[in-house]
DNA sequence: GACTATAGCGTACGGCGTACAAAGTTCTAG
DNA sequence: CTAGAACTTTGTACGCCGTACGCTATAGTC
């Protein structure tokens, strides 16, 4: 587990926000943060964050791997910039057509799309969280959603928390089963098939009637691939209904 | 970071289920797999999954590194056995008094404490899940939370998956906030006051409007502790809200 | 008493992040 | 034009990690 927001905050936010100045002296730097950061995530988009080492990210730009230090306090910086550097990509919703719905529908899809992009943002323990320029924007247009809508600014801000809570729970879910394969050089169906008979045996029959009908229900409805994203917007409509209900609440109370 | 089921699911089951025979021969064995199941677990409830490592188990068990793995395949498989007695201390709905309501919210709210009590759950990848006695229970279990209501049984897997995934999720930044301090040697308030300064310094004045007085509203209205506690049950309210909004629309419909 | 299955463990390998200090490079001050 | 300061690059080393391998000691079976 790889943990942001370990190191001296002064310098995180300096990097974040680019504001070093160039030193006057000494050798030309044959690096920039920029290239480093573009470097590490390319890595840890292909192989996750485990596989990120400083040694591989110099490797990969030719140099030697304390070199990477001149650069970045520690891997735990880098990491900061790397998600606020991702956080980038993300489209608002101010554009989206229709109404909060809609927009808070984008907002989710927009952050389930991310972490599938880079499911490595999924491994990063965010304690405090990196103040750059992206998530500070984020939360800004993310909020912009519900703007206006009679709700208090508590609710505001746990609405959005909710919305983008459940993006990332169910993309958790939806990346470490494409990645089960991967990493146990298994799939699904071996894996079952040396699963279910040893279960079998110990299992009592008909011990758990409920678990067997809806867990076989469930995966044969969406078995593989599907089932996650399923999850998830079904999620999505109930988490938006209940919204709903509570803006009602709000606009008719 | 951890991952679970990266073993052989045979013997991963065996373990799991404690089906391993007594051998006929050789010395009596100075351990057993409960003991360093029991030990692995608090070590890793006081420092995290990070420090839990098989040398700092075999210390705590007066016992050479090496001699661990005559019990467990390796350190994932001692993990998924981990998170499978962890389980065990659910709660079970059925006896809570009212409806599905409180039934569900009686589940997220186990499911919460739980991983406030074992927060090294949240570290473990779980791409193939530890199909343990008490995994399975808790599936059948929350399940009758929500059956008879008209429901399919997509759905009622569904409901389950959103409502603890809301629990997990919320736990997750509840236990990250407190973990943060002793991470870090920084207090929040430190952390803040080492940071707010430059953040000034890099923000052009109103340029986050929305962000500003939403942030500043709710962590002034939830600061510190509780604040990740009242993200947890309003979204979990929400989310009943929506769930009772399906319910009804299958009951009418 | 011989055989054998098993438990316990010492050693070693290849990985990690990064502290530290030495060496090389570029600019500035006099 | 030169001396030294500021800065970059790098080699080495430390203490961690999981665990493969092979040896030794032990306990039950024939």
């Amino acid at each position: 587990m790889e943990y942001s927001g370990t190191g001296d905050p002064k310098r995180s936010l300096e990097l974040l926000w680019g504001v070093q100045e160039r030193p006057r002296r000494g050798p030309k730097p044959k690096l920039t943060v920029e290239r480093i950061v573009t470097t590490a995530i390319d890595l840890a988009d292909a192989a996750g964050l485990d596989a990120l080492s400083m040694r591989r990210i110099a490797e990969e730009l030719g140099v030697a791997p304390m070199s990477i230090y001149t650069y970045v306090p520690s891997k735990a910086e880098l990491i900061d910039v790397m998600m606020d550097r991702a956080l980038g990509e993300l489209v608002p919703p101010d554009d989206v057509p229709g109404g909060w719905r809609a927009k808070l529908a984008h907002v989710a899809r927009q952050n389930w799309d991310l972490y599938h992009r880079h499911a490595w943002l999924l491994e990063i323990s965010a304690s405090r969280p990196p103040m750059g320029p992206n998530l500070i924007g984020k939360y800004e247009y993310e909020l912009r959603a519900v703007d206006g809508l009679g709700l208090t600014d508590v609710e505001m801000d746990s609405v959005i928390s909710l919305v983008t809570g459940h993006a990332q729970s169910s993309a958790r879910v939806s990346v470490n089963a494409a990645q089960a394969e991967r990493r146990t050089g298994m799939t699904d169906v071996e894996w079952w098939e040396a699963t279910a008979p040893v279960l079998d045996e110990v299992l009592q029959p008909d011990a758990y009637p409920l678990g067997s009908r809806v867990g076989t229900a469930a995966s044969q409805a969406y078995g593989g691939a599907i089932g996650p994203e399923h999850a998830f917007e079904f999620g999505l409509e109930r988490i938006l209904d209940g919204i709903a209900v509570l803006i009602t609440e709000r606009a008719s109370g």
